[in-house]
RNA sequence: GCUGGCGUAGCUCAGUUGGUAGAGCAGCUGAUUUGUAAUCAGCAGGUCGGGGGUUCGAGUCCCUCCGCCAGCUCCA
C-alpha cells in the first residue's frame, strides 16, 4: 500500500497496516507519541486499517486533533470508572472540549443523588485503576437495531434518542474493558497513556441543552500523560484566577457591589471611575474628530415608545418591570398589581426604564426636518441601560444589570451605509488596537434562517442588511466568522468577541445596521428629488459596554494598565519627612501638566512605600531625597522594572506625556 | 431560572465530635526619619449573610430567604 505524508513523501506498507504500524516505521519515538491518524482529512484511531493509498498525518499531543481524541477517550475511561462505581449510571454525551472533557450522566438509577468533591477524587482514583490495565479502545460497526438492543435495558432514552437519529451502517461502538460506549471515534490506541486525570468540578447541564428536559450531572475534567503537563495545566488556571477582575477589582479598588444597591449593579469607585472616565474621555474625543455629535437622553420611556420600537412587550422578561402610571393603570379585575406577568396589557400607561438607547434616539433625529444634506447623522451618547438578566448569569462587570453603552446611531442614505458602516468598524479596531485587544474575533451575526419570526422586518430588508455587513467587514479585510442565529432581533450584526482570563468569550464592539426602527418610527429625510425617504441606521458600540469591556481589559492586563489608564500613574515617594515639602513642590509640577500623581507622605522607609506603589501597579514612582532636591531632580521608579535613574522632573513629565501620546497614537 | 459549591473583622483565612470567636494584613495611637518590594510596640475592630427551628447551649445540626462562584439555559 501507498501511504502519503504530509510533506508528500511516500511510504510502502504491507497491505492491511494500521496507522499504528505507520507511526512506528516512522520512529519509535513518533511512535509513541502518537494518539491518532488524519487519514485524508478524516481523523481516525491509530489501529484501525488504513486504506491503500490515502494521505496520512500522524497526530500527537501538539495537535488539536491529538489532544481531542486523548481527552474523549479520557471521558470515557471516566464513564467506565463511574459505572464501576455506582452501577446504574447512565450517559448523555461526553465530549472532548477546547481545554478537557465532560460527560452529563444521570444518577437517578444509582446508589447515590449527587457527586461531591470527594466522589471526584474516588473516581479518579478508578480511573487511574483501570487505566493501568491498559485496555484497548475497540472499535466495533453495529446495526441500529443491535445498538438499540444494547441500550434498551440501561437506558432511559439518552443514548436511545441519539441511537434513533443514526443511520443504520454508520454506527459504531467503542469498548475498553467492561464499558461499552455509542460513540464515533477516534480514540487513542489504549488507556494506558491516561496517567494523570484530574477531574475539575461538577455542574448541572440540560439534556441536549433544552431547559424544558431533564437536568443531567456534567463532570469536567483534563487529563495528561505526564504529571509537568498536569501541573503546568492547573499552575495555568491558577495565574488566570490572579487575573480575575472581580479579585482584581477589589485588590486595585476599581468598583463594588452592594446586595443593598442590588445585585448586578456595579458602583465604581474613585480608582474605577478615573479609569473609565479617562476611556470615555479618549472615545468622546476620536468620535469629535469623526464628526459625531452628542446627545443626552433620560434613562426611562414611555411604554408606547417601546411598543413602537418591538421591545415591549415581547422582550418583557428581560427587562425591569414596568412603572405604570398613576391611575393610568389597566388591571383587570381581582389581579393584584405584583402578581401580573411582566408582558402587560396593551392600553396600560407607564415607563420602562431603558433597556437601549435608540428609541431615544429616533426621537432626537425626528425631531427636525431632515435633508438628504444632513445625512449622515451621528448621534452619540454614553447611555446607561437596564436589563433583568436571568439571576444565575450575572457575574463581575462582564454581566450586570445595569450598564453603560458608548452607544451611538447613525442615520444616513442607504448609498452611504457601507462607508458609514467601514469607519464604525475602523473606530472599534483603532479601540482595540490602543488598548492592545490583538486576539479577537470578528463575528457577522446572522439571523436564523429556521426561525424568522424571532426578527422583526421582512426578508428583503434582512438580505439588503445582511450582504452590507458581510461587505463591509470584506472591504476591511476583517477575518470574520458567520454565526445564525446570532442577529439582533432588528437587524444583522458584526460582533467583535474578546476572551476573558479563563477563555470564555464575551462580545465587545457590535456595529449592526437596522432597516426596521426607522421604519417603525416612520423616520424619513427629503432627497434630491424633494421625496420624502428612509434613512438606514446604524447601530454601534466599540466598547460594547464599559462595564463588561473594563472587565475584560482589567484581565487582560493584569491590572497592568498602561500609563495613560492607570488610575494613578506616579507616584512621589520621599525618602523621609524631611523632604515632604519637596515631594509636595514634584507632585504639584505633574499635576500642573495634566498628570495624576498622588504623594506618600507617611512616615515609613521608602522601601515600604516601594512595595505598597508596586503592589498597588501605579506604572511610576518618583524617589526623592536630599540628592533629587539639591539638583531639582527626581529618582524615576518603573513598575516591575525598577531603577530607572535620575532625570529632572521637567524632563520626566516631557517623557510621560510622549509615552502617553504615542500609546494613543498622537 | 436550573444543578452543584460557598458565605466568619475592610481584605486573606483559622475555628477540633455543638460548650456563646482567632491570626496575618489593612486601620488608629505612639515611637522610629528611613535611598529602591513589608520598622517596632500598643489599641480598636465581628447580631459568624438575614430569619426561623432543634438543643441546657448553635459559627458548627435542620428549614427558609438573600448573595457570591462554576456550569447549563438566556443575552435586544
Amino acid at each position: 500500500m501507498q501511504i502519503t505524508l504530509p510533506d508528500g513523501s511516500v511510504r510502502d506498507l504491507p497491505d492491511g497496516s494500521s496507522g499504528y504500524d505507520l507511526a512506528q516505521s516512522i520512529s519509535s519515538g513518533l511512535a509513541r507519541a502518537a494518539l491518532a491518524v488524519s487519514v485524508d482529512g478524516e481523523v481516525r484511531d491509530l489501529h484501525r486499517p488504513l486504506p491503500n493509498s490515502a494521505t496520512v498525518a500522524i497526530l500527537t499531543w501538539d495537535t488539536d486533533e491529538g489532544k481531542t481524541a486523548f481527552w474523549h477517550s479520557t471521558a470515557h475511561l471516566m464513564a467506565e470508572a463511574l459505572e464501576a462505581l455506582h452501577p446504574g449510571v447512565q450517559f448523555g454525551i461526553g465530549p472532548a472540549i477546547d481545554n478537557g472533557f465532560y460527560y452529563d450522566v444521570d444518577l437517578s438509577r444509582t446508589d447515590i443523588d449527587t457527586l461531591s468533591p470527594d466522589d471526584l477524587e474516588q473516581i479518579e482514583a478508578k480511573m487511574k485503576e483501570l487505566a493501568k490495565q491498559d485496555n484497548r479502545y475497540e472499535r466495533r460497526e453495529v446495526s441500529k437495531q443491535e445498538a438499540l438492543d444494547y441500550f434498551g435495558e440501561k437506558d432511559d432514552g439518552y443514548k436511545l434518542e441519539l441511537i434513533e437519529e443514526l443511520e443504520d451502517g454508520t454506527i459504531t461502538f467503542y469498548q475498553q474493558g467492561n464499558f461499552v460506549d455509542l460513540c464515533r471515534g477516534p480514540h487513542i490506541p489504549s488507556t494506558k497513556p491516561i496517567k494523570y486525570p484530574k477531574l475539575l468540578n461538577i455542574a448541572g447541564a440540560y439534556w441536549r441543552g433544552d431547559e424544558t428536559r431533564p437536568q443531567l450531572t456534567r463532570i469536567y475534567g483534563v487529563s495528561f500523560p505526564k504529571l509537568s503537563m498536569l501541573e503546568e495545566h492547573l499552575e495555568r488556571l491558577e495565574l488566570a484566577r490572579q487575573r480575575d477582575h472581580r479579585k482584581l477589582g477589589k485588590e486595585l479598588g476599581l468598583f463594588m457591589f452592594s446586595n443593598r444597591v442590588g445585585p448586578g449593579l456595579p458602583m465604581w469607585l474613585p480608582k474605577g471611575a478615573v479609569l473609565r472616565e479617562t476611556l470615555v474621555d479618549f472615545l468622546k474625543d476620536e468620535q469629535l474628530r469623526r464628526g459625531y455629535e452628542p446627545v443626552i437622553t433620560p434613562h426611562i420611556g414611555r411604554l408606547d415608545l417601546y411598543r413602537t420600537s418591538g421591545h415591549y412587550p415581547y422582550y418583557a422578561d428581560s427587562q425591569f418591570p414596568p412603572m405604570l402610571e398613576r391611575g393610568g393603570a389597566v388591571i383587570p379585575h381581582g389581579e393584584h398589581p405584583d402578581e401580573r406577568s411582566h408582558e402587560g396589557h396593551e392600553d396600560e400607561q407607564g415607563y420602562l426604564l431603558k433597556p437601549m438607547n435608540c428609541p431615544h434616539h429616533t426621537q432626537i433625529y425626528d425631531h427636525a426636518p431632515r435633508s438628504y444634506r444632513d445625512l449622515p447623522v451621528r448621534l452619540a451618547e454614553f447611555g446607561q441601560v437596564y436589563r433583568f438578566e436571568q439571576s444565575g448569569e450575572l457575574g463581575g462587570l462582564t454581566r450586570v444589570r445595569g450598564f453603560t453603552v458608548d452607544d451611538a446611531h447613525i442615520f444616513c442614505t442607504p448609498e452611504q451605509v457601507k462607508d458609514e458602516f467601514k469607519d464604525a468598524i475602523d473606530l472599534t479596531l483603532l479601540v482595540f488596537r490602543a488598548l492592545d485587544f490583538h486576539d479577537f474575533r470578528a463575528q457577522v451575526s446572522l439571523r436564523d434562517p429556521s426561525n424568522t419570526e424571532k426578527y422583526i422586518g421582512d426578508d428583503a430588508q434582512w438580505e439588503t442588511a445582511q450582504a452590507a455587513v458581510r461587505d463591509a467587514a470584506a472591504e476591511m479585510g476583517l477575518d470574520t466568522v458567520e454565526e445564525e442565529g446570532e442577529a439582533a432581533f432588528y437587524g444583522p450584526k458584526l460582533d467583535f468577541m474578546v476572551k476573558d482570563a479563563l477563555g470564555r468569550e464575551w462580545q465587545l464592539g457590535t456595529v449592526q445596521v437596522d432597516y426596521n426602527l426607522p421604519e417603525r418610527f416612520d423616520l424619513t429625510y427629503i432627497d434630491e428629488h424633494d421625496n420624502r425617504v428612509r434613512p438606514v441606521m446604524i447601530h454601534r458600540a466599540p466598547f460594547g459596554s464599559l462595564e463588561r469591556f473594563i472587565g475584560v481589559l482589567i484581565e487582560h492586563t493584569g491590572g497592568d494598565f498602561p500609563v495613560w489608564l492607570a488610575p494613578t500613574q506616579i507616584k512621589v515617594l520621599p525618602v523621609s519627612d524631611a523632604f515632604n515639602d519637596y515631594g509636595q513642590s514634584v507632585l504639584d509640577q505633574l499635576r500642573a501638566a495634566g498628570l495624576r500623581a498622588e504623594l506618600d507622605d507617611r512616615s515609613e522607609k521608602v522601601g515600604r512605600k516601594i512595595r505598597d506603589a508596586e503592589v498597588a501597579k501605579t506604572p511610576y514612582m518618583l524617589i526623592v531625597g536630599a540628592k533629587e532636591q539639591e539638583s531639582g531632580s527626581v529618582g524615576v521608579r518603573r513598575h516591575g522594572e525598577g531603577d530607572q535613574g535620575a532625570t529632572s522632573t521637567a524632563d520626566f513629565v516631557e517623557q510621560i506625556q510622549t509615552e502617553i501620546n504615542e500609546a494613543l497614537g498622537r
